[in-house]
DNA sequence: ATCAAATCCGACTAAAATACTCGGGATAAA
DNA sequence: TTTATCCCGAGTATTTTAGTCGGATTTGAT
């Protein structure tokens, strides 16, 4: 019931990103170092980040990364839904899953899984990176 | 974000012992049937279960498992936890992790983390095996 | 006493996921 | 033209997951 590396660091490099927002790209290596993060690994979950339009690259010299929208518009439930995939504890109740399953009235779990996807959803879906910003400044 | 087969099985068992309470010991074989698990699998979940005091076992022919404690007295969150470890989406906020990260005053993102873990225990420490079984039926 | 139904236990393993590393190509500012 | 940067696909070591397997032990029933 853990959340990986890729949840995590994507969410730290987002904030580092949302600290440094409206000063320009920051580019992928001052991320890394200041988080502690493998450069290499971050590329990807920055590549992954960028194909779902949360942030934006510039290529070349000075280049870097940008959010895309404001911080108060991107949550921290966007950011980890597209590293880790849908928010739930178990597939079969998954909003993305389009077939229920056939065995769902005589099912005794399915109310505590369901529960459990919209409590965590609560919590992510609520924090923007702009809570994440205001909470250490 | 998932949990695995050890807490959902681990569930599932436990509602159908739950389900067959105050009529003796339930035979692994049963449950596992009832549940489609396999067998020798299931046997090491309940295996945790027993040592945990979660559920007594009676050996020999005639023999199976027993809730230990009532069903209105055994939690979701009690089962998961035996199998499954801590309930924390990392664990530098697991309230089993004695020592608290250094880092933690600069730490964009403990909050988060706090506040998915207290909401998840919160469902899941508040659904008794009992309330399982009254869905159902 | 014997048999059969059970739990108990430790070792083993295949497959998948995780958490990276590596090398090279493309782009653009100075 | 050099250098800083993003871009991309492939490869890999380690860990976790989800089991399997074989046999020992216990005990109720015949």
């Amino acid at each position: 019931m853990k959340i990986s590396t890729k949840g995590r660091y994507g969410v730290r490099a987002m904030g580092e990103l949302a600290l440094y927002y409206g000063q320009g790209p920051l580019p992928l290596k001052e991320i890394a170092e200041k988080q502690g993060i493998s450069e290499h690994y971050l590329e990807q979950l920055m590549g992954a980040l960028r194909k779902a339009g949360l942030v934006k690259s510039v290529r070349g010299a000075q280049g870097g990364y940008i959010l895309n929208r404001s911080p108060k518009n991107i949550t921290v439930g966007d950011v980890i839904r597209v590293l880790e995939g849908p928010l739930t504890p178990v597939d079969c109740v998954s909003k993305d899953n389009a077939e229920a399953c056939e065995k769902a009235g005589a099912c005794m779990t399915r109310k505590i899984w369901e529960k459990m996807r919209d409590s965590m959803a609560e919590v992510v879906d609520n924090i923007t990176l702009q809570d994440m910003v205001d909470d250490i400044t």
